[in-house]
DNA sequence: CTTGTTTGCTTGTCTGACATGATGAGCATA
DNA sequence: TATGCTCATCATGTCAGACAAGCAAACAAG
């Protein structure tokens, strides 16, 4: 197990007493500091960290002088962290809503905008990824430099720089899904679609594409 | 000025450290504790909890033992702060073709999955832009809390984080704008619009009307 | 060269104290 | 009675100092 982080093993807890077993509910006064960490074992510098996270997320609001309360926003939240599986898996979908809103969209501009070298390095990563499948080695580096490749020649730098945050949430569980070989069959497929519709720069034809794709892995990963 | 919550305000100092004067860099491993606290003229406590904050949102990296370093993945969000003068006219606009494809898609969401309570938060932050506007006071924190609320209506927890970020980016370019009297005009007009779909939970209705408000403002802002 | 130990850095946690904001009970006054 | 003030009380905010524990490089022994 990991025994590590007191601070954060604690925020977990009272994450868990909101969000599962509902001890606390949204709008709900939390104890105070000084009998919550007597209650939680811990000191009260400690439970404050652990307060403090909680707080830059959103799940808990500081009063000076009143308290601290559960956030009336965590209405929305309870009961969809039954446990550490469904949390991450909620999150995960989280990410591919965004990434169907911010991909495709990149998938069209570059066609539009993307030099003929850029066009190239699009096909070489594509390729990348297609050896990487192919010799059984780990695709997600190669995956992300193909998607990466694509936001590049968008020729948005604000979103080619909110790419890798998208990225390196999403490889985070989605290496824990067992159907890679499943995952990998239609990834192959559908980069070939999108490299084709890129390198004919039809704008739409990639957008489309890129769609599916997305849509083809979320509906593996069961989203 | 705002005279609460040292702690909140060392967690800004050390980012603007970060993403504007660019005194720590991606990578780059932050002096000790102790040090840090000295020179910020805090306790180590009061310092520990702004990192524990920068840490939950993936600003800071933590290792015991080792020392704190700043996230690579801050790489992206450098000079998208308040350095006003290297962001360029096309950084705006790539900003703000970024912010059309989600805040539409956001307020959309908020209508089919806000609680009651969040509908009532999204008009009541709509209803203080308007009496900010009104009362002639800097409208730029309200609005923001406007477009924050529907995204927390919106239950996508991915896309609330970025919100932070796009709106850190726009904010300065849009107060050095002449024209605030017309901008002031527009939102007001815009948001009403927004506001009216959002109420009634017409997810296309409000998508539109977000669509038309960004345009607007990228109108005005000669993008 | 390799291995084990020491040493000096770092963060993690605890304790106790005082400062400051929010609140309501109780009292004095009109 | 009604109103306004003072003050005790409880909440969080901040501080200071101490010790525990992890990590890495320098160092000593084989």
């Amino acid at each position: 197990m990991e025994k590590k982080n007191l601070s954060r093993q604690v925020a977990d807890d009272i994450y868990r007493m909101i969000a599962v077993t509902q001890e606390l509910r949204p709008g709900q006064q939390l104890p105070g500091e000084m009998i919550l960490s007597d209650k939680l074992g811990v000191s009260r510098s400690t439970l404050r960290e652990a307060i403090k996270t909680l707080c830059s997320q959103g799940v808990l609001e500081v009063y000076r002088g009143k308290g601290t309360y559960v956030a009336k926003s965590m209405e929305g939240f309870i009961n969809f962290g039954l446990d550490d599986l469904n949390m991450s898996r909620s999150r995960v979908k989280d990410l591919f809503e965004s990434r169907l809103l911010f991909e495709p969209q990149l998938a069209a501009l570059a066609c539009q905008r993307a030099t003929e070298d850029e066009l190239k390095d699009i096909l070489a990563a594509g390729a990348e990824v297609e050896a990487s499948i192919r010799s059984d080695r780990d695709r997600t580096a190669a995956d992300q430099d193909f998607h990466k490749k694509i936001a590049i020649a968008s020729h948005n730098r604000f979103m080619l720089q909110l790419l890798p945050i998208i990225h390196s949430a999403v490889s985070e569980t989605i290496s824990l899904n067992e159907q890679q070989a499943l995952l990998s069959e239609i990834t192959l497929r559908d980069h070939a679609q999108i490299m084709y519709f890129i390198e004919r720069r039809d704008a739409e034809g990639a957008r489309a594409a890129m769609i599916l794709h997305l849509r083809n892995a979320m509906s593996v990963l069961g989203l």
